[in-house]
DNA sequence: CCAGACGTTGTT
DNA sequence: GTCTGG
DNA sequence: CCAGACGTTGTT
DNA sequence: GTCTGG
């Protein structure tokens, strides 16, 4: 869940969304993959919030080996708070990880796999619930790493999956990343449904050497395409994917 | 006491 | 580092 | 998440 | 099948 997003704001608009005091230095990106490095916005030292960059795939602090981040992609906000890779992170080093998209992998009627994008019904930017964790080597040299919070996928997304990643809603954003907040927890949960939306890409997406705006572009001769559950060829198609929140169970085609 | 795990997702 | 299992 | 590798020896 | 790389 949630192991491929895209970024393509430009930095004014991230400034903006995010509160930074100065538009960050980053390139779109519409194709960021586990183990990249990923631009994350974190409290400075000083309370100033601001945007690093960091390994995609948390390192424990404790870890031998800086590999285990590559299976440290997401952590489950249902138990972040008591795992031991996470419960540190989770307790002092919450950051935002803005994003303008992200990519599921939904089985076709066909049985092929079909990427879909996922983001906001106004294609704005939005932040997941990140994690960061800083893995010092035998020399001392630091490696600052982090992981996205997933959650139970709200009815949206749950035409596509069970699980989704948590998005910060922008009035929680201060609370998320103050490391003094008394109840953190209450921010994890699923975001609101009638504010998403999705629609098919190019398998493009799959390889992480396409990085460039048709990984985003809606799929045009997408039609056939039905989720492997809960598809009900009686009811007609919807207007491409548009939030339907709730919806009644035995609805409709995805597309 | 020491040894070994420490994580998520999706699929079968 | 810290917890669980043996 | 998906794509791609997954191996050694000796010789050119 | 499973691991590594991106």
């Amino acid at each position: 869940m949630c192991g491929r997003y895209e970024l393509h704001a430009h930095p004014a608009a991230i400034a903006l969304a995010f509160g930074l005091e100065h538009p960050p230095q980053l390139r779109a990106r519409y194709n960021i993959a586990p183990t990249q490095d990923v631009p994350v916005v974190r409290l400075s030292p000083a309370g100033a919030r601001e945007i690093v960059q960091v390994r995609w795939g948390l390192v424990p602090r404790w870890a031998k080996d800086p590999s285990i981040g590559q299976r440290m992609i997401n952590a489950r906000g249902e138990t972040v708070a008591e795992k031991p890779a996470f419960r540190n992170a989770f307790r002092r080093h919450r950051c935002l990880v803005p994003a303008n998209g992200f990519y599921e992998w939904t089985a076709g009627s066909d049985g092929r796999k079909q990427p879909l994008w996922i983001g906001m019904r106004d294609g704005g930017l939005f932040g997941f619930a990140g994690l960061l964790e800083r893995w010092l080597d035998p020399d001392g040299h630091p490696l600052d790493s982090c992981t996205i919070l997933t959650t139970q996928a709200n009815a949206l997304i749950a035409r596509l999956h069970d699980r989704m990643p948590v998005i910060v809603a922008p009035d929680d954003y201060a609370r998320w990343l103050d490391p003094d907040d008394p109840a953190p927890s209450e921010l994890v949960k699923p975001y609101d449904p009638a504010r998403m939306r999705f629609h098919p890409v190019s398998t493009r997406v799959n390889s992480v050497r396409h990085d460039d705006a048709s990984c985003i572009e809606p799929l045009p001769d997408a039609d056939g395409f039905l989720p492997l559950q809960g598809a009900d060829e009686a009811s007609p198609p919807d207007d491409e994917g548009a939030a339907q929140a709730p919806e009644a169970p035995g609805q409709a085609r995805l597309f």
